[in-house]
DNA sequence: TGATTTCAATCAATCGTTTGATTTAAGATG
DNA sequence: CATCTTAAATCAAACGATTGATTGAAATCA
């Protein structure tokens, strides 16, 4: 293993230029937010991008991953729960989903975590950057299965490829 | 006057650097577009943008004329009809809206000349582009007269403020 | 000390823009 | 008609500035 696929929390200058990162991508754009700019607003060094990350690609990355690390924990614990019960009822798989949305949505819009978060993410997915695949293979393919095995429960349908994810796709832009 | 408001259409080298602007600009984003891109894509000189322009950001603006001058179109021949028959019921006025906004959805999907707008457009308001406030200017404040009134017409509302411009861009948006 | 981290300085590459020459066509002058 | 003038348009080349990336020394910590 030469990646672990869940990396520890970032401290230091590493944290300081991915929080830099999230907030400068969001706002402006990945292309168009310098190196330099980066460095100057988490108060470090323009080389400590290189060292830390590899590149400004390899920052773009982290601040996936750091998406990732923040969304991560609210939708494990809202989806994950008990996974050895299935749902008996539609009714009940459908509250779920509900409530798996909601606390999504309320995560995304009130928490203090989310706020430079949504508008990297929509940059992202704007310029279609890696971060996506990533954070596809790493988030929604996870919670792809409990969700569908909740939508199927639900709806009766089992729809394992282009619709599910065309529906979470919508869900998020619509937030 | 020492600028028209209606300006003719650009031809010949011009239009090539504006067809250019409109699709990779849409492609890939304004910061991320270079300018030698462009010319090459238009098949013109590097220095024909600012021989035409006068900058790169002229060359963006002059795109966000262009969608002006493409959706204006549809936009006053369904909004504007006979200036001097105030709708009578507020069925009427909510069918006229309707009509009006059917036609737009229309054009945005169907016709030829929308395939480049939408995806610049998207990236303009993303980016919050100079082209968002020309277009207000310029189409948005126009149309919300008629808009307006068929709108208070049909509701009894008559919000000339946030609430209307908020509901336009709602519109667009989710188109 | 040895390993890790930060720094100023610098690199080649690319950016948007500018320059001056050249081309092209339409009037003006004789 | 032939010649000169003017203006618009395009071109290759180069400009200074900025880009992302790299370097090796200094600083920091264990």
């Amino acid at each position: 293993m030469t990646e672990p696929i869940r990396p520890p929390k970032p401290e230091g200058t590493a944290a300081d230029l991915i929080a830099a990162g999230l907030k400068l991508f969001g706002q402006k754009g990945f292309a168009a937010t310098s190196t330099r700019e980066i460095a100057a607003e988490a108060g470090a060094n323009i080389a400590s991008i290189a060292y830390h990350f590899g590149s400004k690609d390899g920052l773009r990355l982290a601040c996936g991953q750091e998406v990732r690390r923040r969304i991560g924990g609210t939708v494990a614990a809202v989806l994950e729960g008990p996974a050895d019960a299935p749902p008996p009822s539609p009714d009940e798989a459908m509250m779920q989903i509900e409530a798996a949305i909601r606390a999504m949505t309320a995560f995304l819009l009130t928490e203090r975590a989310a706020e430079d978060v949504v508008p990297f993410m929509l940059r992202e997915v704007a310029e279609n950057g890696a971060t996506l695949d990533m954070l596809y293979d790493g988030m929604i393919v996870p919670a792809h299965g409990r969700f569908c095995a909740l939508w199927a429960a639900a709806t009766g349908n089992a729809p394992d490829s282009e619709r599910t994810r065309l529906i979470v796709f919508s869900a998020i832009g619509q937030i």
